[in-house]
DNA sequence: CCATTTACCTACCGTGTCAATAGGTTATTT
DNA sequence: AAATAACCTATTGACACGGTAGGTAAATGG
């Protein structure tokens, strides 16, 4: 299941990118636009400024910018970088994750296979294929 | 994130494909085996023979056995039952959500197609590819 | 008939996350 | 100085997760 983080995160972006005039653009009018409430946004979106995915500048004419072209951001990697991990079981989103049955786990190869698929997936769509 | 009802649901499946004699199996062998508290084990069980997943039966010589062919029981279907659904994103998940969005949704496309690709992979498996 | 075994049932609990709100502070521009 | 907007800290209510505790009902073996 994604998150309102996740969620919320590629609709910023998708919004950045679809009102990119190379000026900032203010939260208020994204939230707006949205229709998501703007304190809550503002955590999320403080966290992808961050995570490097945007741009912030504060004061009158402050807003948000995306900090690449839009056709050079992976959904997968706003996904993941908001969301943790997209992996579906504990053993495999946490890398130092210890078990004892590992060796004789039998759905161990079905979820790694999986995890892949969902790794492929995610990172075969850009944020331009969104818009 | 699959959470432990459906990871345990379908440890407790491969355990009685692979324990398959005839008779009733105990729920004390299986949590032994599988190294899961008997205790919550019990909750999820108790959901899977409500579910027809599998049967159980009360007394001595009693306990739990699979009702089809381990051939017949497809993964999807397991963890469906037991997480509720597989889908990524709410407005998958519940039928009868309502989003004002819907129509002008940028991403909704994505989440149907990822949804998909999930649902295919999930019910391409059987319970034999886990043994 | 009685003891044992086993599933089945109801209730509760601590922890954590999710989604959001509230209110204040700093930075920047006009 | 006023306005704007990001940034920061704290708090909240609801809910799910992962489990524990203790008891009841059903079936069997001796």
């Amino acid at each position: 299941m994604i998150s309102t983080r996740g969620r919320y995160a590629l609709r910023v972006m998708i919004d950045l990118a679809q009102n990119n005039n190379g000026s900032y653009i203010p939260l208020k009018d994204i939230a707006a636009r949205q229709e998501i409430s703007k304190k809550y946004l503002e955590i999320i979106v403080k966290d992808m400024v961050n995570a490097g995915l945007i741009l912030g500048a504060s004061g009158k004419g402050g807003g948000y910018q995306l900090c690449r072209k839009p056709e050079e951001y992976v959904v997968g990697e706003i996904l993941e970088l908001m969301e943790g991990s997209l992996s579906p079981v504990a053993c495999l989103a946490d890398k130092n994750y210890e078990c004892s049955r590992r060796a004789a786990c039998k759905t161990l190869p079905m979820w790694e296979e999986f995890d892949t698929l969902v790794h492929n997936y995610f990172y075969g769509k850009k944020l331009t294929d969104l818009l």
